[in-house]
Parts: C-alpha cells; structure tokens; sequence
DNA sequence: CGACAGGTTGAGTGAGCTCAAGTCGGGTGG
DNA sequence: CCACCCGACTTGAGCTCACTCAACCTGTCG
C-alpha cells in the first residue's frame, strides 16, 4: 500500500526528482497522501477504481501540471502513461484549519471534494446506479432510516446525473416497484434497502434483479477501499 | 452579469447574511467571483451551462456547504432550489501566489481546475462530444496545427470519457472519414478541422453531419460564454 | 514463426432517449 | 365552489446510439 519510489536524482528531501517507467504506478489510490507531484516530462493519469473494478480517469498530467494533492489520503491511483521524470513535494500536514485566518483554503479543499463527488456520480455507467449513488450521498446528510427531502426537481436531478427526467422518473419507479425506496410525495422519500442502493450505487448490479448492467471496461480484479472512498 | 443581492441581516461587510427566494439566482457564471457563501439553511445549486444551453448541475449544497469558491470569475452559476439563507464571505483577492510560501495553494486550485474539467468532459451527452471535447482539451497544450501525441490507450481514453475502447476506435474513425483529423499511426492525430470539432464539443451536433446529437434536457435559450470558459 | 497485446471493424442487442399521452396538485378567475 | 390552466411528474411506445460479442488486423517480442 504504500508508493513505489524510483528514486533518481536527489536534491533535497522534501523536493526530489523521481522517475518511472511506463505502466508503473506512483501511488494507490487510499495510500496516505505524505506527497504530491509536479510532472516535469512525460504523462501521469490518475484513476478512480469503483469496487465493481471498472477505471474512471480523473485525469492526464503532462509537463507542468500537478497531481496528488489530497487531503490524509490519495483519492485516486496515479500511474505513469508513458516513462516520466516527476517532481516530488513533502505534502504539508495540515492541522485542522483555523477559519478565521485561511479560510478559503479548507473552502477550497471542500469545493475540490464537491466536484469530486460529482465526477464520481457521472463516472457510474447506468442510471440505476447513478440514482442509486446520489440517493446514499444524499442520504448521508439527514441519516438512513429517516424520511429524506429530494427539494429539487426532477430536472435538476437529472441535469446533475446526466440523464433525462423521464429516466429519473422511471428508474425511481423501479426502485419503489423493488421495495427499495417509498415514496412520500415527489420529493420525500423513505430507503428501504440501504444495502441494496450501495451495493447498486458501487457498480455492482448483479446484486439486484433489475440486471441493468451495462460496462464492461477495463474491469479489473475487485479491489476492497477504505470506507472513507465509499462515493 | 452582476449578483442579485437581497441583503438581510447584516453584520461586517466581508460577513453578511443574505436572502434569495426559491428559484432566484444568485450568481451567473461569468460573473467576477467577489464573494464566496456558506449555507445557513436552504438548498443551494451550482449549474454549469453549455454553449448548446444544456446543463449540467455540478452540485447541490446544503447547510453548512460553501460553494462559489472559484478564481477571477465564476465557474459555473449558483441558484436557490429554496427559500435559502446564505452568508456571504468577501473573496480574498489572490495575488500570484508564492509557489515557495504556499505551494499546495496554488496546487490546490489547479486540481480543482482539473476536476472541474474533468465533469465538463464527463458533462458531454454523445461518443462524439466527449471525443471533440477530449482533443480540443489536449491540443491545447500543443497548438492547433501541430500532430497531436496522444500517449495514452484507447482504454485509457474510454476509461475517461466513461466510453468504451469500441466507440472510442468507431468515432475516431468517423472523424477521420469526416476528415475532421488525420492518424499517423494509432498515437498521433493531427486536428483539420479545429472549428468543427469545436463545434462538437459544444454539444452543437447540428454543426457536424453526424446527427449524434442525443440530449434534449432542458435546453435553454443560448448563452454566449466568456472565452475562458470554453470548456 | 507463433503468441500476444493493442487497435479496428462488423452484427446484433438493449438502456436510455424522443415523442406523446396522461395524471396530479396548486393557483387563478368567473 | 367549480372550471380552467399550468407546471411538475409519470408512464407508454418506438427508435437509436453505445454496448456486447466476435472476428480480424497489425506490430512487437521471445
């Protein structure tokens, strides 16, 4: 679990230049993030593994740009596209932010958070697993058992999922039909199954009957993450 | 193009508590990023909007949530799904930052630009979106008219773009027949019709004679983007 | 030379889109 | 109070783009 170094030429300790040679990987997604990266020749991709095992890029690095920088630990796995030179920076560890004194920087870190949330949403194949993803994050802020507000539209929702109101629609429906959720009115909803909405929100759809399954890239053997990248 | 403040309780000038009805705006992307908010209570949406008008919600944001964080200006438009209360927090105007006091500032931002990229790609509707975006996205580190290298594999392009390595080779194909680019062996490309493919990355399919177009979600009346947010 | 990985292409299928009704609830006016 | 409208949501029927399955090509390596 922890990152492969190569090193190549030292210059100091917390600024050193590395080196890896094509398909190696510099570091696994939910290793702790001590580093980040600056590319200084050649191109990095970082990827999001979902537990299914299928790859959402999150990115390509080429000469100039920066990678890895996260908060505790890495959101995503980076590995080399082609042999590359990097140079590595001492993540600084930060204490719990003081607001009064920096406070768009913790905002800034909550705003890369956010987008991240949403890459991952739209990184889902299906619309059952999108739905199901954006039910348990939604979820995640009242708590599971309770009624849960859905105050936007159907519109919105599905503007937000990259899907249409009438896959909402009907994708919802299907959840009711299941028993998975209960409707209270368009916009409250109970979860009934919050194992099942997980377990379809990971990709991992064989779990329930509606075998809407559609990917099949790059699947790679399952991979267990730490619960702090569950979505 | 200027915020629609509703001012309630007022208490410092850079710590202010607004009111916005359900439905109104708050601010329009483009506009000079002054200020960045933290709900007090209400549900809050960012919308990035394309130049075809389709949307792409990049988040909704509850209490406690800040959004508008953004440089120079703002990425995508914030609206109240709610009666919302907000409070108000002046932007601190960044001078170029000291990559040696503050590099994980400066980094910070650019990961974010990157995500944000990243669901703008993700944002696309058809194969052929997706692909125009991803080129016109990484020419822009070489230049138009130079060949472009593309490192990476065709399933680390499907795995980005959320396509498969079949669709991927069929639309690159295709652009080919449209003589939209040229391939000097399956890792470089050179683009010939940069405006076209543009045009395609909009989500303007009516441009290309591909008829890919699918989406149809809520279409909006057409918004002339700043350049420096062309995707 | 064969094995293999990466890429291209064809045929068929199906998830999600389009088009089109139909339902429900809230607001407005006669 | 009811009639009507309007917007939001739901549902059905059919179509199509992207996926699946499968073959084939090309270049590289042992």
């Amino acid at each position: 679990m922890s990152a492969h170094y190569a090193p190549a030429h030292g210059s100091r300790d917390n600024l050193l230049l590395l080196k890896f040679r094509k398909g190696e990987i510099i570091y696994l997604q939910g290793d702790p993030a001590t580093d980040w990266f600056e590319v200084v020749s050649g191109t990095v991709r970082t990827c999001f593994l979902y537990t299914d095992g299928h790859r959402q890029l999150t990115g390509f690095h080429y000469d100039g740009d920066a990678f890895g920088i996260d908060e505790a630990f890495y959101h995503s796995s980076a590995e080399a596209v082609t042999t590359v030179t990097l140079r590595r920076h001492r993540n600084v560890t930060k204490p719990p932010v003081d607001v009064d004194t920096a406070p768009e920087h913790g905002a800034l870190q909550r705003a890369l958070n956010s987008a991240r949330a949403c890459i991952f949403l739209l990184g889902r194949r299906t619309a059952a697993e999108r739905l199901a993803a954006f039910l348990i994050a939604t979820s995640r802020r009242t708590g599971s058992d309770k009624p849960l507000p859905l105050p936007m539209s159907r519109t919105d929702i599905a503007d937000h999922l990259g899907l249409t109101i009438h896959t909402v629609s009907r994708t919802l429906s299907e959840f009711v039909r299941q028993n998975l959720i209960t409707f209270d009115g368009p916009h409250w909803i109970v979860i009934n199954d919050h194992g099942a909405l997980e377990r379809l929100a990971s990709g991992d759809g064989d779990a329930a009957v509606m075998s809407l399954r559609r990917g099949g890239a790059s699947i790679a053997p399952k991979l267990e993450l730490a619960p702090q990248y569950r979505s």
